[in-house]
DNA sequence: TTGCTTATTGGTCGCACACTCAATAGCATC
DNA sequence: GATGCTATTGAGTGTGCGACCAATAAGCAA
């Protein structure tokens, strides 16, 4: 990749093209930030000149918008599938919370501090972000509706807690940028406090993290802890 | 002001043009954002040459960063004065979350999710940051722990409830960019929740804003319900 | 093979930015 | 009123950005 001394132009399908040119913008997104998302920097990534970008996206900052729209619903699909056979509701909000703690959910945070951020002046983000904010509430709020339908959930308002799990995550996000560790295990672990509160479930209910991709779950020796 | 045919050289005293500087720098943090000072809009304001701006900040990202530092400092002696003379700790209390929401603390949220954005890319802006957000939970938990010994709270761990409530604050106001409406009371009223479950206090306690300043204290008619 | 559509290029323009520095002119001091 | 210090200016440099557009060539269809 990234051969610069070729001239041999690459002509594509444009619908492959334009998807192309998407997840290289969500990738920049995620790994350094919506600003970097320049006309030149895409190119470069794709060994294609400038102005096909343009090309594809009249505006920079349609791209922008559609890259962070395209990398906020893959996070959401890796953190809660729409589809999950043969996962009962606890489990899966378990392994929900499991993966909104650690280095691999900090950018997401970061992302989603950045959009909140520039959105302030790109009004095409700012639709996407709320379309994406209505997207993971929506796919949360499913969730305990489902749990309560079950009877494994309990709670006044199902959308009411939603929206106050997702306030605790974006509060816990908030310092993605800047003291990740050392902060109390009551404070980490608020959300699932909260949600087993709000839910009616026993203590601990959510806690140990029932992951069914195990790979990383090395390290914490507390695992052993029953409580 | 603004006379823009204006010769003639004002010639003042470096330490008061240095804070005249970052206090103009501070009021367009908090009006329009960080990436709005820059040395022409600066000098602009203050009816100077760019030049000027740079002599008192040989990097612009100084600037930034003190005009930050001076805005959130403000802010947070204006909602928690580091004196407050015959106010009880309650008192106070619900005096700070009388004031966390608003139009008016949605400027203050815009400029905190602002500063941990951009303090991504810079450096000397991401040791202000963790600055500020030390003397916001220093402020705070002073407070918690003065009702504490007054016996008016009661926690086991002050510091982790501070740290709690401003997680809920942060998280309420990373939406300031989109969606500041039709939120539901409990989630509106989350923080004041967490607080009074945290400090032992009777519900309600936190709620009505027993406020100083009371004439914007107009419009919700929930004030008349005692619980 | 020939021709045509259009994806792709290369080059350019204008703008806004931070930064540099010699020249200038307030203003306090003598 | 003259002098010296230095705050302030004016002009210029270089960079990176989005946007624009005529020229070009890839690859499909005839």
């Amino acid at each position: 990749m990234s051969s610069r001394v070729q001239r041999k132009r690459i002509r594509k399908d444009p619908a492959a093209r334009r998807a192309e040119i998407v997840d290289a913008a969500a990738a920049v997104a995620l790994a350094e930030g919506l600003e970097c998302i320049t006309l030149r920097r895409i190119g470069e990534d794709l060994d294609v000149r400038p102005g096909l970008i343009s090309h594809y996206f009249p505006s920079a900052e349609e791209l922008v918008a559609e890259a962070f729209g395209t990398a906020a619903r893959n996070e959401l699909d890796g953190l809660l599938p729409a589809a999950a056979p043969g996962r009962r509701p606890t489990e899966r909000l378990a392994r929900f919370f499991a993966h909104t703690t650690g280095e691999a959910y900090d950018a997401i945070s970061r992302l989603w501090i950045n959009a909140r951020h520039l959105s302030r002046y790109r009004p095409l983000l700012r639709d996407r972000v709320a379309e994406q904010e209505g997207a993971w509430r929506g796919r949360l709020a499913a969730l305990l509706h489902e749990g309560v339908a079950d009877g494994e959930f309990r709670t006044a308002d199902p959308d009411v807690t939603t929206i106050q799990i997702l306030v605790v995550l974006d509060g816990l996000g908030a310092h993605a940028n800047t003291d990740t560790g050392n902060r109390p295990t009551a404070v980490t672990r608020m959300a699932i406090t909260l949600a087993e509160r709000e839910l009616a479930l026993p203590a601990g209910a959510l806690a140990p993290p029932v992951d069914d991709a195990p790979e990383d779950a090395a390290g914490d020796g507390a695992a052993t802890d029953g409580a």
